[in-house]
DNA sequence: CGCCTTCTTGAGGGGCGTCAAGCCCAGTGG
DNA sequence: CCACTGGGCTTGACGCCCCTCAAGAAGGCG
């Protein structure tokens, strides 16, 4: 069965399901891939399927009616995607790096979600993980400074390609899954910002920048400082 | 019982409960009141109760250890106040007005959610609700210019005061809930910049400042405008 | 009436946006 | 193999929006 054997199951919302509703869902479910800067789900768009990421970055997007626009998460593997019980999204999603999803229709998982409080209950779990973390960001992009959110952006990067990294192990590479524009849309900074925060963390000798996709982390301690405000860090 | 005549009953968490059910839950609530500007709840602080709001307005606020701070949500009656499933919480809560409370041990809760599944759906759909504002929010922090924020949040304090109000229904007045501090802190701000921005619309003659709690709303055709930037709007 | 907190207004400066030019590099076709 | 092309990235010059600092006004409360 595909469920069975699937990359992203224990930790994604399908994990606490029983054997019998997982064949049911198997059968419903099917994959898709994306190419980088791919639209999945248009705002506005009638909401009839959900998925899980198994490979790939999403970025959720929110547009204001001039063109501004906002990222308002990132989502990895194997998040979930899609507005639940919702009838149409108002946030837009877009794939930042190759993707692959494994989609299911609206009402599958919805019949699931009430047959099974395990699964409800993961949702929930996944859902208030989401809050937490828009809050956080909200303290990012309202209250630091330029530098100081890009190297918070660093630092989220760093945390999802390694959990559970130590201090002491640098140098690191990390790669990095957005394009510059991207970042600024999220750090709600403009391109040409960001651009420049890297340069002072590089000449600060925090980081080095071997190509446009790459960043060596020399020193995370001073990086952690930056993002987290903790102390005065000359750059 | 007290539950079966509470005013915030129906549309709160509690609304799905059987009579069994709410009569359990009444033996373990007590209704607290907190003064404006106390504190419910610390960052950092073990949670072990939670409570739905009864009356008033409860700010939710993220510290930088600088001081630099951050309101990352309001919470009206008949909103739930607590963390779900957190052991220790990440964000302080703070009266922003007189505030009364109906709380109860965290306990309680856990086990008629895991019972209940209406209550256990009810809480995904408030989280749900809660996650849906904060990404809009994020939209207003980071990319809206001050004098737009403003009217975001005028607009978001009339949409509460009377969610059906309807656009002919000018002039009107909202009482706000909010200091001019606490404003600056949920729209990235400081207190003078909303001072400012106040006095702008007030010399527009979209609103009018009678004295510091209250608000009249003269358009709210261009109020919304400026708000949404739906179109250009000369100030 | 005096004191304290909150609000308002002004003057000045700095951080980040805007505009513009040039660089890097992958992909394409000759 | 290399010229060409175009998108993304980087850097500089300049200006504006909002922050900072400061002083005074307006209420609230003993």
């Amino acid at each position: 069965v595909v469920c069975q054997s699937c990359e992203a199951r224990h930790k994604g919302v399908c994990g606490g399901l029983e054997s019998a509703e997982l064949s049911y869902l198997a059968k419903n479910t099917s994959k898709k891939a994306y190419r980088r800067g791919e639209e999945i789900l248009a705002a506005g768009e009638k909401l009839d399927r959900y998925s899980n990421i198994l490979s790939g970055v999403v970025k959720l997007v929110k547009l204001l009616p001039d063109g501004r626009q906002q990222i308002v998460g990132l989502q990895f593997a194997p998040d979930f995607v899609g507005q639940l019980f919702a009838d149409t999204s108002n946030i837009s999603a877009e794939a930042a790096t190759d993707v692959r999803l494994c989609t299911f229709p609206r009402q599958v998982l919805e019949s699931l979600a009430e047959q099974s409080p395990a699964m409800e209950h993961r949702l929930l779990q996944q859902t208030l993980r989401g809050l937490d973390d828009a809050r956080d960001w909200m303290l990012t992009l309202g209250r630091k400074t330029a530098k100081e959110k890009v190297a918070s952006f660093l630092m989220l990067i760093s945390a999802y390609s390694d959990p559970e990294r130590k201090e002491f192990e640098t140098p690191f590479t990390i790669d990095l899954p957005l394009k510059r524009g991207d970042i600024a849309d999220y750090l709600s900074l403009t391109v040409e910002t960001v651009c420049r925060q890297l340069t002072n963390l590089r000449k600060a000798k925090i980081i080095d920048v071997p190509n446009r996709q790459h960043i060596i982390v020399l020193d995370l301690v001073r990086l952690r400082a930056l993002a987290e405000q903790t102390e005065i860090v000359d750059v």
